[in-house]
DNA sequence: GCCTTTGGTAAACGAACGTTTACTGAAAGG
DNA sequence: CCTTTCAGTAAACGTTCGTTTACCAAAGGC
């Protein structure tokens, strides 16, 4: 076999101490999570995730284009691959409640602060959820609808392990925590649009965040089904 | 008296287009709306707006590349016009209501029918507010809350004018208003994911649509402002 | 009827795009 | 130790992109 003329190095662009200590498949997970990082920060610069093009995502990752495929088909699989993350940092939020419990007392206020925290603790993963939940690739689009059902199930199986409004249905607690979920992914897109440093606007949103829950709570203890 | 655009020597792409006896101005008109049309059947093909070209807008719309910059400056400018315009399509939803009455009996499920009527007839004008209104640019993004915010402020205003729920203060009755539109615009993306001639899930989100509507007047009904 | 205005066109530009190919060097594995 | 595996690279391809330019023909204004 010939061996073509193999360039010897210009300038050498590696580093001296290069050594990685990573074994292969922990680097290439670092790499595929920088893929990903990369997109999510993309969209954090106000760009919607249809609009990314797969050489910038590269780019932001700090890799060339074709190292792209090593890890997915194309620009839609690193989206479900989001997806799936997103949806982790979603059921987080129940589990740190479930582990921490709520006080009975001004509970509502309570969730909402512990939420609007996890939102901007979390505000990428929240920004792609509620940006791609509307718009953006079918196939995305019902990956995310998917999530959303299962974490609205599991707050209805919370609901009942808790002992709240125990005379609701299974149906009815079910959609229940449909309304929910979508008044919460509404609320994250506002928390993620507020202005920095505005406590008045803080707190209005806030205000108003928690009276709609009221309401909804409210309408659900006064529910008969039939 | 039909003038002929006649085509240009070379081979034709152009269409043997029958004439036209409109203005120069109502031309314009035209060709602009033929841009906003195409823009939303792209997206009507499930593409989100900030995934469209210019160029591939042109296209749709029937004309070359430069025309575009006769009507818009870019592609944001267009995304504002189509905001404006599905905004008024909103609106006429109300008014439409408004000029019809809904009877008293069975209200919810009248209004829902009524909106889900709505929905199929503009399907690219909600599927656009759907689309944008968490995702994409930030400018459109802000342009689609003004409209739903002005939205929600007339619909508080008819149920001000109907006599109805007459107990709670605007502060409250605009709270109100907040939350059903978005649940309104949720159940909108909903409607237009639905798979054609599919009765039984076609009721079921209906079903549930009302259901929630239903509960969060429920918790209306029984809010005690302080 | 002539001149001006203007909506649409054709062509061209450099830039960015997605994808494929052949290659490399270090880790994995026997 | 020697071979195999494979994540990442460099380069090249044919497209498509946004935008600018000069131009045309028809409509509008006088």
């Amino acid at each position: 076999m010939t061996r073509l003329v193999v360039p010897r190095a210009k300038t050498a662009p590696t580093p001296i101490i290069a050594v990685d200590l990573a074994s292969r498949g922990e680097r290439k997970l670092r790499t595929r999570a920088h893929l990903m990082e990369g997109a999510l920060d993309l969209m954090g610069q106000g760009r919607g995730f249809s609009g990314l093009s797969l050489r910038e995502v590269t780019r932001a990752a700090g890799v060339v284009p074709a190292s792209f495929y090593r890890h997915f088909r194309d620009l839609d699989e690193l989206g479900l691959a989001l997806v799936e993350e997103s949806g982790a940092t979603l059921r987080r939020l129940l589990r740190d409640v479930r582990r921490d419990g709520i006080p009975l007392t001004d509970m509502l206020r309570k969730s909402v602060q512990i939420y609007k925290q996890h939102v901007e603790a979390h505000r990428l993963h929240f920004l792609f959820i509620a940006g791609e939940r509307g718009g953006g690739a079918p196939v995305i689009r019902k990956a995310i609808r998917t999530e959303e059902s299962h974490f609205a199930s599991e707050m209805a199986q919370d609901m009942r392990a808790l002992g709240l409004l125990p005379g609701l249905s299974s149906e009815t607690l079910r959609m229940l925590c449909g309304l929910v979920v979508t008044t919460m992914i509404n609320a994250a897109t506002e928390i993620l649009d507020l202005p920095r440093q505005q406590p008045r606007l803080e707190k209005e949103l806030v205000d108003n965040f928690v009276r709609q829950l009221r309401l909804v709570f409210l309408g659900a203890s006064a529910w008969r089904d039939r």
